[in-house]
DNA sequence: CGCCAGGTGGTTT
DNA sequence: AAACCACATGGC
């Protein structure tokens, strides 16, 4: 059991980190949280100003939620006007994590037109079933199974995991990622756009998945995933021209460029307060 | 039953 | 390039 003070002056909230959608693989029990991130099992909780977890160091902690940055920093820098400005007091103390690559890749690849509980269930099914057994503070948990073991596994098996019409995605996913190990060590050199034409290379990867996993994964902060419902957010903010249903190619360019613009380099983190104020299940039980 | 959810790929205009 | 359309799944 390790506990670390939290800087009163950086701003952070465990439960909206966890709750808000960007990683499916924590749950919250008896007021803890419990996930496995990179292959680590963790058990967590936070009281006020101190966090209290088990399975990882404190450095590694600090990694994941990505406890060195300027929060109040980067919020100010975004808050711009009265309706960014109405998330940034909601959901302040809200970090973006940095998720492994490889999980962040396949966890977005499972997540077009679906929801979020789904997700979370696909994630939950390939791990059990084919990650490798960590055994932690709360028993025996699964991590996300690497490149090689998703490669490995048939296609009837994988579509039992209720991967539906992604089940070839996730394979020929696997299956590059084994061929190329270094694929993630190649993005994360490549300049912003570069990297973003490189992950939609993947199939089941086009520009919403490609920003996630540049957003979540790569520390590529100016990304701003555009989802339907950051893009009915953004039309009713700040493009009420914006007409139609679904989001065609060229009004996706527009909204992540007007709020790439709009919000700075870290409107990534803008379009996770947006994304987070927009109703449902802001905080946790 | 229909509609929606952290969309994308393939095909046809 | 733009417009359609299919697509598995589960909650409501």
């Amino acid at each position: 059991m390790t506990t670390i003070e939290l800087r009163p002056d950086q701003p952070f909230d465990l439960d909206l980190t966890l709750a808000c959608g960007q990683a499916f693989r924590w749950e919250k029990t008896d007021g803890w949280w419990q996930g496995v991130a990179g292959g680590r099992a963790v058990r967590i909780r936070q009281d006020a100003n101190r966090l209290t977890f088990e399975g990882g160091d404190a450095g590694f902690v600090r990694d994941y939620f990505q406890l060195d940055q300027d929060l109040n920093a980067i919020l100010s820098s975004i808050d711009r006007d009265p309706a960014i400005g109405a998330a940034v007091r909601e959901c302040r103390g809200l970090r973006l994590v940095r998720q492994p690559p490889w999980e962040c890749l396949i966890s977005y690849i499972c997540a077009t037109n679906t929801n979020i509980p789904a997700v979370k269930r696909r994630a939950a099914l390939m791990a059990e079933r084919y990650g490798r057994p960590v055994d932690g503070p709360f028993g025996r948990t699964y991590a996300f199974p690497e490149p090689e073991a998703l490669g490995a596994v048939s296609r009837a098996d994988l579509w039992d995991c209720k991967l539906g019409y992604r089940t070839d995605y996730v394979h020929e996913a696997a299956g590059y990622a084994t061929e190329y190990p270094d694929w993630a060590e190649r993005i994360a050199a490549l300049p912003f756009e570069e990297a973003r034409e490189t992950l939609m290379r993947f199939r089941g990867v086009g520009p919403k998945a490609a920003d996630c996993v540049l957003l979540f994964a790569f520390g590529f902060f100016e990304a701003f995933p555009v989802d339907v419902w950051i893009r009915r957010i953004v039309r009713e903010t700040y493009l009420s021209d914006l007409t139609g249903k679904n989001c065609t190619p060229p009004e996706y360019e527009r909204i992540r460029r007007f709020s790439r613009d709009y919000f700075g380099e870290y409107a990534g983190y803008a379009q996770e307060y947006l994304y987070c104020a927009r109703g449902p299940a802001r905080r946790p039980q």
